[in-house]
RNA sequence: GUCCCUGUAGCUCAGUGGAUAGAGCAUCCGCCUUCUAAGCGGACGGUCGGGGGUUCGAGUCCCCCCGGGGACGCCA
């Protein structure tokens, strides 16, 4: 199904070409046609400036040129009236009777109303999250979380066939010291001396990791050597920290088709073979005892070190073989990486990385999310991992519940730092915008079970919509598939909760103005549950892409 | 010092170079004998940080300045 705005679209450079054909308009190139929703209602469903760009080219006002390019438009069922405003704006307004048939097209298409086919199947994958194991996932995960996972079903809905991914940092000196940290916190269960490193992590989380730890295996670690038991004991804390991610993203209504192990990367050598390659192509140079990645030649500011003096290969490495792995081994041909503000430096470095391996570097996408400031009322909460100091997803989660969450972290661009104050949301929670867009569906579905039990069924016809509030929700309805278009090609999920307020409102309004269910007038009746039917869906569709309850009753 | 994001109503934030800049919350005034009042209508609220520029047209693009956040490591 094409978008109602192209069609018009093509309409117009049809219309401009027949004039520039029987000489009334200039000859000249055509624009690429815009085609906007004007802001003010006044002015229709749909606008274009055609007119005004034309105008130097054609020399002639653009009021002239759109008077011609009218005269030339030909017949649709869809366009109802066609005025020429402003200073040159085509106005388009949709008939009211495709309007209403309209209706019957969102019940038929149901859940996959609103697909739009932009990827042509194109394999994509959104990598997100991904944070340290070291440590509870913290607030800012549930941002990254609520954006990624958003984004993926967005992707999907536009045609893509799309993978969710978390990537686990398991290896390196991050890793090491929360090893160390662990088994310190093991031994001094058992009244060893040992301390967690001074680079290690301080936080209650990992106590209580190592009591339970303790409290299982008993005093098995500290009989063996003191490397393998660290490491042992190690990986057993770190698959804890996993699972516990895990758990949160359950919780959050998040799920990854895969969960990727950085080590895996070490175990199967790519990383030490994308190094081969690098230095094969030239990208290598060894300095100071280091390894060297020579981005500078690539535009980069400065090279970077894929492996220290030491021998230890960074995080950089690890992450060049595992784009290898994603773009040439799994085949995606989009990758999308969703990082924090912190992370934005890197982005340069991993594209010049992929750009070495020979893949283009407009494959990858990274988009960046700014940080959030966690709040309690007006003093601002500070977090360290290390020293444990953090406000976690999953207290938000439970202060605030799921639906709530992810609605207020999709709400704002990625692009704007957010305030999350705890105490406003937790407050906020009874009248935040999400349980107005949930309450349109339990209303609708209450509406529903209200007109089985009076006998009403059957297909309504739907031509009987004309009512101002009906034609309203129904234009509104029909804005889905453009919004899941451009959401998607602009990577900005942070439109649905905004086009779900704006749907919700407009059912609460046709709801207030005209009754569903009246005995006396049953062929009304059908028709308007009928429309109703077609808003839950709606709503549905967009509740289900934000990973928010569309609940039957509140 | 360099780079990235950002500054819009009291607060939190939307806003594709287009027409009279919007929403939610907060405040105030109305609306339930009717399918859910977690609803609806109305009012109040703006030097779009400041100054230049580009053009038919700038909250939007460019330059400078000011404020906020982030990054510039053999950390991740």
């Amino acid at each position: 199904m094409s978008l109602i705005r192209d069609e018009i679209a093509a309409l117009l450079a049809k219309a401009a070409e027949a004039a520039q054909h029987d000489g009334s308009l200039p000859a000249s190139a055509l624009p690429e046609v815009p085609v906007e929703r004007p802001q003010n209602t006044e002015h229709g469903d749909y606008a274009s400036t055609l007119p005004l760009k034309l105008a130097r080219a054609a020399r002639m006002s653009p009021m002239a040129i759109a008077r011609i390019v009218v005269e030339h438009l030909s017949q649709s069922d869809y366009v109802g009236s066609v005025e020429v405003g402003g200073a040159g704006f085509i106005n388009f307004t949709l008939a009211d009777a495709w309007l209403a048939k309209q209706v019957a097209a969102v019940l038929a298409a149901g859940k996959s109303f609103g697909d739009v086919d932009l990827g042509h199947g194109a394999k994509a994958q959104v990598e997100f999250v991904s944070a340290n194991p070291t440590g509870p996932l913290h607030a800012g995960s549930g941002r990254g979380a609520a954006l990624g996972d958003t984004l993926a079903g967005l992707l999907a809905k536009a045609g893509y066939q799309v993978e969710r991914e978390y990537y686990v940092n398991d290896a390196g000196t991050r890793m090491a010291a929360f090893f160390a940290s662990a088994f310190a916190r093991y031994a001094q269960q058992f009244g060893g001396d040992e301390q967690v490193p001074a680079d290690g992590y301080q936080g209650q989380y990992v106590s209580e990791l190592a009591r339970d730890l303790a409290r299982e295996y008993g005093r098995h670690f500290l009989e063996l050597p003191r490397e393998k038991a660290m490491d042992e004991l190690g990986r057993l804390a770190l698959n804890r920290m996993v699972e516990r991610a895990r758990g949160d993203m359950d919780d959050l209504g998040v799920f990854f088709d895969r969960w990727f192990r950085e080590q895996s990367l070490f175990d199967t050598n790519l990383v030490g073979d994308t190094i081969c390659l690098l230095r094969e192509r030239g990208h290598i140079a060894e300095r100071e005892g280091a390894v060297w990645f020579t981005t500078s030649a690539l535009g980069e500011d400065k090279d970077n070190v894929l492996v220290r003096s030491n021998g230890i290969p960074t995080y950089f490495a690890s992450d060049i073989a595992y784009h290898r792995d994603k773009f040439l081994l799994r085949g995606f041909e989009w990758v999308i990486d969703i990082w924090g503000a912190d992370h934005q430096g890197h982005v340069p470095r991993m594209k010049a990385g992929i750009e070495a391996l020979g893949v283009a570097p407009e494959r990858l996408t990274v988009l960046i999310h700014q940080m959030i400031t966690l709040k309690r009322g007006n003093e601002i909460v500070r977090m360290s991992k290390r020293t444990g100091d953090i406000v976690t997803l999953r207290e938000v989660l439970d202060e605030v519940g799921r639906d709530a969450c992810r609605f207020f972290f999709l709400a704002r661009s990625a692009d704007s730092q957010m305030d999350f104050d705890l105490e406003l949301a937790k407050e906020q929670s009874n009248d935040n915008p999400v349980y107005y867009v949930q309450y349109a569906h339990a209303r609708i579905a209450s509406i529903l079970r209200y007109a089985a039990e009076q006998g009403f069924g059957g297909a309504g016809e739907v031509a009987l919509l004309r009512h101002p509030a009906e034609l309203a929700l129904i234009r509104q309805m029909l804005l889905f598939p453009e919004l899941v278009a451009d959401a998607a090609q602009r990577l900005e999920p942070h439109r649905l909760p905004y086009y779900a307020q704006e749907l919700a409102r407009l059912f609460h309004l046709f709801y207030q103005q005209c009754r569903v269910v009246v005995t006396e007038e049953p062929e009304l009746s059908r028709a308007r549950l009928s429309l109703v039917k077609a808003a839950q869906i709606v709503l549905a569709n967009a509740l289900g892409l934000m990973g928010v309850n569309a609940p039957e009753q509140m």
